[in-house]
RNA sequence: UCCCUGGUAGCUCAAUGGCAGAGCAAUCGGCUGUUAACCGAUGGGUUGUAGGUUCGAAUCCUACCCAGGGAGCCA
């Protein structure tokens, strides 16, 4: 007998088969029992009839609890009663395992108690659709950017010091000094751009700031592409192609799982470029019209780029934001000094900041010059102005928020949901 | 770090100063088409912790703990 997974048993309608799975929920009426089982890969209804097993195999329904796993074997029917079109007539039942009485019922739970069983709440229907999404997300992004030649290149997760020195690290011992987890992999990208061109790194990142919001993890991925000889504009390009390329991706292979999660993707169906382009100047005045009080000079709050991203239905950038509020390496604009060639892309929905990139410091005297205005430690950050002095060429790059985007793509109200085990403020169990 | 909200049975919640409750889950029984099945029965409590007010506190007050949401910061 032919051992299959839920997801091909449209293939074997009429055959006899066996699956292997979990007890999801069961329904008994005196003669009658019903199994729904689950596999990993789908959801079955089998139906076991008193009188069509063995004796023993109907007891053995008894036993069986929530969770429970076992080995069905059965005949695929086409019936319409079943929600997913196919049943199994039951004619052998194999309890493997009898679970203990099951923490998560199919009633409803707070946040606090599933993210306790986060473990076992991944087998529910809903967060086993995320984490397929979560999958083709990151399988999207990857055959996008192979496409088009760029290269993997692992940046390290143990770094010296801080990247950019403005958010707090994670600290590690390391031997006889300090280690820091990484906050981003960009300054690494840079030298591996100057070496193959179009990179990408794509990992794990570490921020321990104490945010409490559905937007933060103090543990989330994100990947970040780093490109030799392209501008700023080059750089959105790319950005809005990727983004376009991923959405369009989930609306054609996870069209199941978006309508288990009850995602309206009609507003993912528009994700196509260009996406519109503002300048932080026109940002300020679209908020003040707005009727937000906002003094240029400032950076977005959640709140504001709520309102901002209201105005397109689809992704915008934003570019050109104060040379003062951005990181050390972003290189001025050369028309316009106090802003720089930066952009980040807000996602629509309420979903902010989803990529923050831009074009990078070229010119070896003012990488000096911004690293001393910044405070940062000089002979950490030799290696990186090295990068200037031997062949300095204008490069881009970005970084997108895994989270962040499988959040918006899935339409989540909370970031905890897209990542298997979340590390956030206050919880790194399980 | 700050602000707001909350903590009652395994879970989701009710009880607003006067007997600690319901639904689900569990256990037992019934049912040959259930769709979060249904029907009957049974067990289940240091009301987050410590103190205070009161004849009497889940309920009011103080402190602390924990959680959720938000601010700052960021993807």
């Amino acid at each position: 007998m032919q051992s299959i997974c839920i997801s091909h048993v449209a293939e074997h309608v009429g055959e006899e088969v066996e699956l292997q799975g979990w007890v999801y929920n069961k329904r008994s009426s005196g003669s009658l029992v019903f199994l729904i089982v689950r596999d990993g890969t789908g959801f079955i209804q089998g139906v076991v009839a008193k009188g069509e097993v063995p004796d023993e195999d109907f007891q053995a329904c008894d036993e069986l609890t929530q969770e429970s796993s076992l080995v069905l074997r059965g005949i695929i029917k086409a019936d319409k009663r079943a929600p997913s079109g196919y049943e199994l007539s039951v004619t052998g039942v194999e309890p493997l395992h009898i679970a203990e009485e099951y923490p998560i019922s199919l009633k409803k739970h707070g946040v606090d108690f599933l993210m306790d069983w986060r473990h076992l709440w991944l087998r529910t229907p809903r967060q086993a659709a995320i984490l397929r999404i979560r999958h083709e997300i990151i399988g999207a992004i990857r055959t996008f950017l192979d496409q088009r030649e760029f290269v993997l290149v692992d940046a390290p997760i143990l770094t010296p010091s801080a990247c950019e020195g403005t958010t707090t690290l994670f600290s590690t011992d390391y031997f006889d000094s300090t280690a820091y987890l990484s906050q981003s992999g960009q300054l690494y990208m840079e030298a591996a751009a100057m070496a193959l061109g179009k990179v990408y790194c794509f990992g794990p990142t570490f921020r321990a700031e104490k945010s409490k919001t559905r937007r933060h993890l103090t543990e989330f991925w994100m990947v970040e592409p780093e490109m030799a000889w392209v501008d700023l504009e080059g750089n959105l390009k790319l950005q809005e192609e990727l983004v376009s390329y991923v959405v369009q991706r989930v609306l054609e292979q996870r069209r199941d799982e978006l309508v288990t999660l009850e995602r309206d993707t009609g507003k993912l169906e528009n994700i196509k470029p260009p996406f519109p382009r503002i300048s932080y100047d026109e940002a300020v005045e679209i908020l003040n019209k707005n009727g937000v009080e906002f003094e240029w000079g400032n950076d977005f709050g959640g709140g504001d780029e709520t309102v901002l991203a209201e105005q397109f239905g689809l992704p915008v950038f934003v570019h050109r934001y104060p040379t003062d509020i951005k990181a050390f390496y972003m290189k001025p604009d050369p028309d316009r000094p106090e802003v720089c060639l930066s952009a980040d892309l807000l996602a629509p929905e309420g979903y902010g900041e989803i990529v923050g990139g831009g074009q990078r410091i070229d010119d070896p005297e003012l990488l000096d010059l911004r690293i001393r205005e910044h405070d940062l430690p000089k002979e950490a950050y030799v290696w990186y102005t090295d990068l200037r002095k031997f062949g300095s060429v204008p490069h881009s790059g970005f970084g997108l928020g895994i989270e962040r985007a499988v959040a918006w793509i899935c339409g989540l109200d909370h970031i905890r949901e897209t990542i298997p085990f979340p590390r956030l403020l206050n919880r790194i169990y399980p």
